[in-house]
Formats: C-alpha cells, structure tokens, sequence
RNA sequence: GGGCGAUUAGCUCAGUUGGUUAGAGCGCCUGCUUUACACGCAGGAUGUCGGGGGUUCGAGUCCCUCAUCGCCCACCA
C-alpha cells in the first residue's frame, strides 16, 4: 500500500467526486424490473423546484438513502425514484416576484404564455440545482427515472385521473366561500395560509330598527362588509330581542332593510351586545349561516381586492379605502358608536404574505365524505387503509393527525386561479340538447360531459378538445384554472412509475416501501396519495411512513431564510464533506418531533461567511477516525494470507471482537428495520470507536509486530474493517468506499470464516448477515471485561500519582482464583497497555511495602511507587475509597432492611442485593486492611 | 379552546417492559507529539432528572396537577 496515498487527514472531497462518478458508471443506482431480486421502492419527496435544498432536505435525503442503500446491499431490487414538484403557486410567486423587482412587470403584462415560458426556464434552472445537490450529497437516485410533475407522464396521470373522477362523479364545480389571495388572485387552501397575531380594532355600529326608534348594536372587525350585511342574527331565545325577531333593520350606507335572525350557532348572547352582522359571502361563519336560513350572498369583491358594483358609492375602490370611508361616513351620520382597540389574527397567503379575504368563486373539489348510497367515502377509505395496518406510520402518533383531518372529511378545493400547472382538463360547452354532444363525440370513450349549474355543458375530456369540437352549435372554452400541485403530488407515487400505463415498473414497484417525510405535509400530501392511490390502483401507495423530526436552530425556532438563521447543506459539504452531513443528521433522527441546532457563524476558505453548527464537528472527526483506523489496518496487513479461520481459533481479543461485531451487526439492522436511524449510527460509532479502535487495535499492536499469531491478527482486522465499512456505508457511502477500495488493494480476499473475494464496490457488498449465537463468546467477553477494568484501574493510578507516561513501573494485580486464570492470559497485553514493564499477576502480596492501590470487586491493583509516594496521601485516598464504598452499601443495607422489598421484590432483584452488600463488605474488608497497613508505616 | 411533543450535566441529546452508584458527544480541567489518528490518546470534574402531589417494597421511567417552551388544528361579531 502506498502510504502517500493515505493522508493522515481523510479529504472527504476527493472522495466524493471519484466514487460517486464511479457508481454512476457501474449504474449501481439504476434498477431493473426484469431482475429476480425483490423491489425496494422509495419515492423523493419531490423537492420544489422553487429554490435550493435546505437541512430538512438534506435530513430526509439522507434517511432515505440509508434505506435504500442498506436495501441495496441487503440484495433488494433498490428503486429511488427522484424527481421534484413544479410547486404551482410558490414557484408562480417567487417567478412573478422577481418579474415585478427586475423588470417593474406584472404577469398581465408578459400574458400567460410568457410567463410560463419564464417559468419553466426558472424551473430548469432549479432542478438542475436540486438535483445537483442530492447529488452532491451522494444520494442513490435511479436519475435515469428523474421525473417531473408537469411533465409528459405526470400529465398524462393527471389527466386520466381528472377524468375518472369526473366520470365516477367525485369531483364537482361549485360556489363556494374560498380563501382569495387578491395580489396572486387565486384560491388558496387552507394549509396555504399562516396567522398572524394583530393589533386590530372593533367597530360598534348602530342599525336602526326598521319601523321604529330602536336601534340594535353590533360590533365588527372588518366594517367595510358591511356592505353585504344580508341580516343580522342575534340568539333566538335571548329575552332583549325576542320582539324584533321577524322584524328588519336598515342597512346604514346601503339603505337596505336586512332581517332579523335567530340562529343560535352564530350567536353567543354572552359576547359583546349579543347581536352578530351576517356578511355571507365574505366570512365563512356568515356563509354557513346563509345557507342554513338562506340569505342573499353579496359579493362585494373584485378578484383584485377591490370593490364591485354591489357596494354602491364604493365600487371601484380598494378594500382598505373601503374601509376608511365606510368608517368616516357612519361616524358622520352618527351610527358609529365606538371603537375600541382588539386583538385579532388575521390569514396571510404564505405566498404573497398578503392578507386573505374569504371569497365566493367558482371552484372545483375533490368530494371526501361517504356517497349517498352509504358507500365509504375517499376519506373513510383512507383512514381504513391507517387502521388496519395496511400503511404503517412511525413514530405512531403522527396516525392520529391523520385520522383526526381525514375524519373531518371536508371536500378538496382543486382549481386555482394560476398559469403554472396542470391545466384543468374541463370546456365549457353551449347550452343544447344531451343528443348534440353524443354525436360529437360518439365513439370517444375519454370524454365525458356533465350539465352545469349555471347552464350549458362541463365536458371533461382526457385528450385535448379543440374549440370547435361541436362544430356550429357553439365553442368550446377550456376552464382557464389550473390543479392544486397537490393534485399531481397526490399521484406521485404510482405517476412516476407510468401509470395508467401497465409498465414492468408500476408491477414490480407499486406499492412502495416507505415513504419518509415531514409532518407537515401529513394531511396535505400523505393522505392525499392514499386516496389517488387507492382510488386509481385499488391499493396503497406505501406501505409504511416514516415522519423524521424538524430541524430548528438552537432556540426551537425554525429554521429560514428570511430570519437568516438556516444552514445550506453544500456549506456543510464544501466545510466538512458530505458523510459528515450525513453523519451527523442520522445520528440527530431520533424519534423526537424537534431536532435542534443552535447555529454560529463561520468563513468557509474562500471567505464566505456562513451558518453551521457545532454539531458537524463530529461528523468531521468521525470518518477521520475510520480512515486512521483502516490506515493502521493497511499499514499492518503487509503479507496478508486470506485463509479459512473459525471465531473460536483465534485468540481471546479476536473472538471478543468479532462477537461484539456480530452482535453490533444484528442491532443495527433491527434498528434500520425500524427506523431508528440515531440508534444505528450511534452503535456504530461506538462500536468502531470505543471498542475497535480503543481497545481492539492496542490490544494487537503487540502481536502485528513479530508473533506467530500476526496473521490470525490481520485477518480479525480485515473482516473487521471490511464489515464495519458494509455497516457505515449507508450513512457514510464516500469515506467507507474509500477503505473499501484500499482494503481491496492489499486484501483482495478476506473475510470470515471462510475468505471471498470483495465485491468491486462496498455499494454492492453483502450486508452482514452474521448469525450472533455463531459469533458470540461468554468467555472471551468476560476476559476481555476483566482486562479493560484493570487496564483503566492502573492507568487512573498512574494518572492521579502524576507518574510520567515514560516511566516504566512494575504493578502487581492481586487476584484470586478465575479471576487470575483470566487475567494471565492477558499479561503481556495488560503490560503493553499500561506502558508497564512487568505485570505481575498473583494471588498474594505484600501490603506493607510503599505502593497506590485501589481495590476492585475481585481484585486489588497495586503500583509499587518506593519513595514516589506520600503515604499520608494515600491513606487519605484509602479514606475517601473507604467513603465511595460505605454510601452505596448504606444504599443496599437500606433495602435489605425494607420488609416490603424483601417480601414483594422479584427474588432476583433481592439477590443481586445481597450479592452486592457482600461484593461491597469484601471490597471494604480489604481498604480497611490496606488502611491499617499504610497508618501502621508512616 | 383542542391535540401532539419537549423539559435529564454549561450545550445537544440517549435512557428499552419501573430494579445496582443516571449515560454519550461537544465544551471544561490535568497530563501526553506513546510509530493509525492532536479531527488524537489517557485521566478527571460536573445532575434536587422543570415544580408539587400520588401509586409502588422501589419512580428519570407510571398516574394527577401546575409551570415554561415548541409545533399542529380550530375559533375570535
């Protein structure tokens, strides 16, 4: 091996651009519906394509390349689909958002055709960035599959879906209250919308009593809808309003009389004057009320914001100066009786952070609840998908946010008033007779038609109709909305793999294995596929769902751009390398809901000052580890013989190791299989650190320089190196290719306990399958314990003496019975490791010569110091032994004491007490011993 | 208002079904360029397990309650 080759400092980046080139060469990443292995199939959540990755990207990339790499090796038909989402309203915003600060242009003014061109130069830009990033990452994405979810095949899913829907009567176009974003003038869905806490005000109005002096009271926030005041409602059975039940008010400003209503959902008599303005069509409590005591729907407003004929003298005007006037003129007519300062939340478009204003629209929607004729509805069969095991979600409460919005079974707003999308595959077709359109399109089984309400024909059609489909009796006009991105993310799963097509892949692949995601996006997203899933193959889309925790900054907040507190996951790549990254956020995936990072700035080599955070630091040290300890590895496998060893041939430390191994192995993978990602990476870690590196390798130091067991030593090692790189490879891929390729140079063929040749990649090599009972060794476990406690025990001697690490002592271990038997074994290692020059191993000494001692439960461990030691010192440190001994007995003896703990405790629990109270008087005995003895000498 | 989660060392977190003296990483202190690694090695210090109550022979762990923080949902004339 050339040692130029191997860097005292492991460089992540040469590594990352050598092997990931090299997979994608062999096409390790690429799957193949023909082969015999069993699929494993993941499905990206398709990243937006309105900007960069973030470290929640980075997160569930990294998890979902865990799965799908260890899958791989595990010998599964691995398929990770990649691709990203188009993201309708987001990416229109940020795209009319940079036309608005770089050109001062509205998209009125580009027209629609323009600024979806710009759009889609937008979008490739981004993809190719995003893509670029998992790349960079190392993620094991099947590109040759990339999808898009505008493009060809996910429309063509689309469409088909639309038109089944339409067909199976699913999905209808109505009049409903929606929330309007006026600046992007479009629907937008409930989960589109934040609050925001305010400072507002509250109006109190008079309207007076039609008829009569009286007045009645109401108070508002938002006095400008007055305007469309339809009634006033107060509680029907409240004593001050019972005579004006029946009777109207004037409407001030409009002069209209409205009713009096009784409607004791609205009203909460003990609120404010007990009398609520009823405003249907611009508040959606109004708007239930409407409908249940069917008032008039005024729509005062124009899809800009601004105000429409129906508001009279203010038509024309935007809705704040609405506001202002309708203020100012009631207090001039001495109809405004106060105002008061009110805090209330308002909605804001996430997008446009404008403020929403309840609308009625035409809109279409996804019907959720159960048909008429009792059958399960879309959402009753999603939630039975949940509950009977058939989609698996972990952690496990996040099932209950999905029952709990499925369960509310409220229909789906689909349309929105965008340009980028999925074109709602709908014309608008001229009143005539049902006859007209079946000889239109007579024999054409992709299109179907529909009466609407407000007359004329809703023809849906699979393929596109031209505008003179129907020829003389009139045009056809394409609905000029466009889907809910959700509508094509709700496909994903089986779009990606060709549906409606029957391909090899969608049989092979379909349903997925796992789906991992933010919590998010449960309702929006994971409930939504299960319903399209269902609903167009008849099965679910995945068979479990994994929700990883979010990642906040070192205050619980959320990570963002805006508040400039996130951390870019190529900074932590170009600072530490990509297994760092993902080290580090796979041993952060624990099963909490929240994943902090307190963030600090730092200046990357070329000046840059970025975010990062503390906590890569150990994903920086821990490769670096690795690659030292393969290092070692390689600078010690010269002459390397692969031939046959059994575990229980080799000597004590080896069958330790490879039993630890085995059984780290088997851990791993029951924590893969159940998600537990942090608990993996950590035994790992541990595992290579704290007992490979710490113990394993010192303890063979020894041996690899001249001993005839030097080659059973190597090929521990080799096995070793060569599993623990299988092991990390997929939360390490670059660094454990690395060693892998090395390894392969000087071991070509290793392995236990018959050698093999190495696969060509560690991407492609066998997971360990090493059966535990085959591998493990009481015996040497508990040797090898036995040393490593009388190793630290001398070494702490050492230390707290201040005896120099060059100095060269000759302990003395006093040891009775098994406890010597095993420890001989080991005195040549035990002398090593504690830099001694003979260890001496006995079951007798003498007590009364100058020495620092400490007594162990079955040993005495004692450093012969003659005339380096202060005997009143040690006796003091003989003390506070004797202390640190009688606190827990006190502990035991209290128990012991306790009738109820003897009489109620599991008889086990109770012995083990009493063992220790005897452990702990011997250990006691023997410092009162070695007390006397010091006191006697000084 | 409803739901979910968190509260354990200075920081970030583990802590399986209740059972020896509550752990790790980072940080801190001491010593070490010991031939793989100073991105390292050896040793060390640090906790009223958020407060209160309860169940139990025994509680970080189970129950109740309060407090603080975070997230989600709903509502706010």
């Amino acid at each position: 091996m050339n040692l130029a080759e191997l860097p005292k400092q492991y460089d992540p980046h040469s590594a990352q651009s050598r092997w990931y080139s090299f997979w994608l060469e062999k096409g390790y990443f690429h799957a193949d519906p023909s082969s015999e292995k069993p699929p494993y199939t993941i499905v990206i959540p398709p990243p937006n394509v309105t900007g960069a990755l973030h470290l929640g990207h980075a997160l569930n990339n990294t998890i979902q390349d865990i799965l799908i790499r260890w899958r791989r090796m595990q010998g599964f038909d691995s398929l990770w689909m990649p691709g990203t989402d188009h993201a309708g309203i987001a990416t229109q915003a940020v795209v009319e958002r940079r036309l608005r600060e770089e050109e001062k242009k509205t998209r009125h003014d580009v027209g629609r055709e323009g600024l979806v061109e710009r759009i889609w130069a937008w979008k490739d830009e981004y993809e190719q960035r995003i893509l670029g990033q998992l790349r960079q990452m190392g993620c094991s994405c099947d590109w040759d599959r990339t999808r898009f979810t505008l493009d060809p095949v996910c429309a063509r899913a689309v469409r088909t879906t639309f038109f089944r829907l339409f067909r199976a009567d699913k999905i209808y176009r109505g009049k409903r209250l929606v929330n309007w974003d006026t600046q992007l003038r479009t629907a937008v869905a409930d989960d589109e919308i934040e609050s925001q806490q305010t400072a507002g005000q509250l109006w109190t109005i008079r309207y007076p009593v039609t008829g009569s002096m009286e007045f009645l009271l109401v108070a508002t926030t938002r006095p400008e809808t007055m305007l469309g005041d339809t009634a006033v409602a107060v509680h029907p059975s409240d004593p001050r309003y019972q005579h004006l039940l029946g009777m109207t008010v004037t409407l001030p400003l409009m002069d209209r009389p409205i009713p009096v209503i009784g409607d004791a959902i609205l009203v909460n008599p003990e609120f404010g004057t007990g009398c609520v303005k009823v405003t249907p069509a611009h508040d959606p409590n109004d708007y239930a009320t409407g409908l249940r005591h069917n008032l008039p729907m005024i729509n005062l407003l124009n899809p800009d914001g601004t105000y429409n004929e129906n508001a009279g003298a203010y038509a024309g005007l935007p809705l704040k100066e609405v506001r202002k006037r309708v203020v100012a003129d009631l207090e001039a007519q001495g109809l405004l009786v106060k105002v008061e300062p009110h805090m209330l939340t308002i909605p804001l478009s996430d997008r446009s952070k404008t403020a929403i204003e309840p609308y009625l629209s035409d809109q279409w929607f996804v019907r959720m609840g159960d048909g008429e004729d009792g059958q399960p509805g879309f959402a009753q069969s999603a939630m039975a998908a949940v509950t009977s095991g058939q989609v698996n979600i972990t952690p496990e409460r996040y099932a209950k946010s999905y029952l709990d919005w499925l369960g509310e079974k409220r229909d789906w707003c689909v349309s929105r008033q965008l340009w980028w999308g999925h074109r709602i595959p709908i014309w608008y077709g001229p009143e005539c007779e049902e006859a007209v359109l079946e000889m239109a399109f007579s024999g054409r089984d992709d299109v179907a038609w529909r009466r609407a309400e407000t007359g004329g024909w809703l023809i849906c059609s699979e393929s596109d109709l031209a505008t003179d489909a129907m020829g003389e009796v009139g045009e056809l006009v394409q609905d000029p909305d466009v889907l809910d991105t959700w509508f094509s993310s709700a496909l994903w799963p089986h779009s990606t793999l060709g549906w409606p097509e029957p391909t090899a892949e969608l049989a092979k692949y379909y349903p997925t294995s796992v789906l991992s995601t933010a919590r998010d996006i449960i309702t929006l997203w994971v409930a939504r596929m299960v319903i399209f899933g269902q609903f167009n193959t008849g099965g679910v889309p995945f068979k479990n769902v994994f929700i990883h925790p979010v990642i906040q900054d070192g205050n619980g907040k959320r990570m963002s751009k805006t508040a400039g507190n996130g951390i870019d996951p190529v900074d932590i790549i170009d600072l530490y390398g990509a297994d760092a990254l993902r080290y580090t956020l796979a041993l952060s995936a624990t099963e909490t809901q929240d994943l902090r990072m307190p963030v600090e700035k730092t200046r990357l080599p070329d000046g840059r000052e970025v975010n990062t955070s503390e906590r890569f630091e150990q994903g920086r040290t821990f490769p670096n580890k690795l690659w030292n300890a393969a290092r070692f590895a390689l600078m010690n496998l010269e002459g390397f013989d692969p031939a046959p060893l059994r575990p229980e041939e080799a000597e004590i430390e080896d069958r330790w190791i490879l039993g630890l191994l085995a059984q780290t192995a088997t851990e791993v993978t029951s924590d893969l299989e159940a998600f537990r990602f942090a608990d993996a990476t950590r035994r790992l870690r541990d595992f290579t650190w704290n007992d490979f590196c710490d113990w394993y390798l010192e303890f063979v130091k020894a041996r690899l320089r001249d001993d005839p067991s030097r080659p059973v030593a190597q090929r521990v090692i080799a096995t070793v190196l060569d599993r623990l790189c299988t092991l990390l490879h997929p939360v390490m891929p670059f660094v454990t290719e690395q060693i892998w390729q090395a390894l392969g140079e000087v071991a070509p063929s290793r392995g236990m306990p018959v050698p093999g040749p190495a696969a060509e990649s560690v991407c492609i090599a066998n997971w360990p399958e090493l059966r535990v009972q085959d591998w493990l060794d009481e015996e040497a476990e508990a040797t090898v314990g036995q040393w490593r406690e009388k190793i630290s025990a001398i070494r702490t001697l050492r230390s707290e003496r201040n005896i120099p690490p060059s100095a060269k002592i000759s302990p003395v271990i006093v040891a009775g019975g098994e406890v010597a038997v095993r420890l001989l074994r080991g005195e040549s290692i035990l002398a090593s490791m504690t830099n001694s020059s003979i260890m001496t191993i006995t079951e007798a000494a003498d007590r009364s010569a100058e020495s620092a001692t400490t007594v162990l439960a079955d040993a005495e461990v004692i450093l012969p110091l003659e005339g380096l030691i202060d005997r009143k010192e040690e006796a003091a440190k003989l003390k506070k032994q004797l202390a640190d001994l009688e606190k827990p007995l006190a502990g035991v003896r209290a128990k012991l004491a306790n009738e109820g703990f003897v009489a109620r405790a599991p008889t086990d629990v109770v012995e083990a007490q009493k063992a220790r109270e005897c452990e702990l008087l011997a250990q006691i005995a023997a410092v009162l011993t070695l007390l006397e003895a010091a006191e006697r000498g000084s």
